[in-house]
DNA sequence: CCCGACACCTGAGCA
DNA sequence: CTGCTCAGGTGTCGG
């Protein structure tokens, strides 16, 4: 009851449409003519659409948090939540992007008044796991030039992010090598398919810390050992 | 514009006020007249007020988790929350305490079901910092006698409490031996009498990191210097 | 019972 | 010093 507006939201959210991210909500819904022009396929076309924006993620944006944080200046500049008026706003949007292969993504976005920040949220982390997003990579954000406004994203690895480079040293209780790694909350060297169930990696984190060693900025404490 | 929200909350809930805890939010706003009449220094006159409970605040009450967990009989008999009716009470209260210099302190005040436990959690952090609070320190709890129900919080070093005690090491840069040694964002052989004021913490921390290695639990890197 | 989603919160760092 | 941003946290709830 506290939480009623489960799904409910989201279908008024997607029928709403408005200008926030196109009308559509399943993805071919026919009006984004210039969208599909494109070629359906993962050919990167860019021609027409143009950048937004991109951000190099944190540890955070890809690990436990499960969020995305929008920079406020691209948030406020290209996924503007409107917050007069629409009382929706306070609860956030759902947003549709395309990835290359064409896959709809859709994220939750909504803006936190607690550290008045843009956060992706529902649906972040799928995009995480999907495309093994590590710290340091970077995610671009595009729209389509044409009237839709079909909103894109893209991912790249961090040039030289070494996806394991003397991280998988094994921390907890590793009984055997296995096929599945539950690193990071993220599944390394996973068999495609086998998503969500990890070979039960219990022993609580602490995973996180070493993830945020790599990436880490401020050298903090990093060359007293 | 916007961040016009971030205070509405706040505001809602002082207003809502009623018995508890008085209705200023910035304080000297005038209403509470038996509060102001103790005399506005920081004088203890304790004669319209009881006092509710007292705690000795352990190392995690004054530690990073930035909280004081309230013990539960001194809790509920006197701060409920009243969780009938009130749609509030799951989301925590927001009380107003005043100290002995006047100073009105505002604290969420809620209940956490993990730990089944009442806790002061925002704003809290704050308070500990001013009033240099240590781990063995007490914590007491007032109300006025008068009808307006006007809290109060007042603090008091343990005593023997050793402010430091082979903690001088000089860690920094240690310039010469001084009257007033600002260390771990406290101030160490400090005057009698700075209390709330003092040198406040104005220089910009790295103090806290020290600070925690005090307490912390977890080597980090000690030793390394 | 765990995990994802969510709404909070805080402090470091910086302008 | 002040204020803002945002990385890194928290507890809660529902599935």
């Amino acid at each position: 009851m506290l939480r009623k507006h489960t799904y409910e939201e989201e279908l008024r959210q997607s029928k709403r449409g408005g200008a926030c991210g196109g009308k559509r909500h399943r993805r071919g819904n026919g009006d984004n003519i210039d969208a599909s022009s494109f070629g359906s396929e993962g050919a990167c076309d860019l021609r027409a659409r143009e950048q937004l924006f991109e951000k190099t993620v944190t540890p955070s944006d890809v690990g436990k948090l499960n969020r995305l944080v929008i920079p406020k200046q691209h948030a406020e500049k290209h996924f503007p939540i409107q917050g007069n008026g629409c009382a929706a706003a306070a609860k956030g949007v759902l947003l549709n992007f395309e990835d290359v292969g064409g896959k709809v993504w859709r994220f939750r976005y909504s803006y936190w008044n607690s550290s008045q920040s843009y956060v992706l949220t529902k649906g972040w982390s799928r995009f995480v796991k999907e495309k093994s997003l590590r710290a340091g990579d970077a995610v671009r954000f595009y729209r389509s030039a044409g009237p839709d406004g079909q909103l894109y994203i893209d991912c790249k690895a961090r040039m030289n992010n070494k996806r394991n480079n003397g991280l998988l040293i094994p921390v907890g209780p590793v009984v055997e090598p296995v096929q599945i790694v539950r690193l990071f909350g993220v599944n390394l060297l996973k068999l495609p398919g086998s998503d969500g169930v990890g070979g039960g990696c219990n022993g609580k984190r602490k995973e996180m810390e070493l993830f945020a060693l790599e990436c880490s900025k401020k050298p903090k404490i990093i060359g007293a050992l």
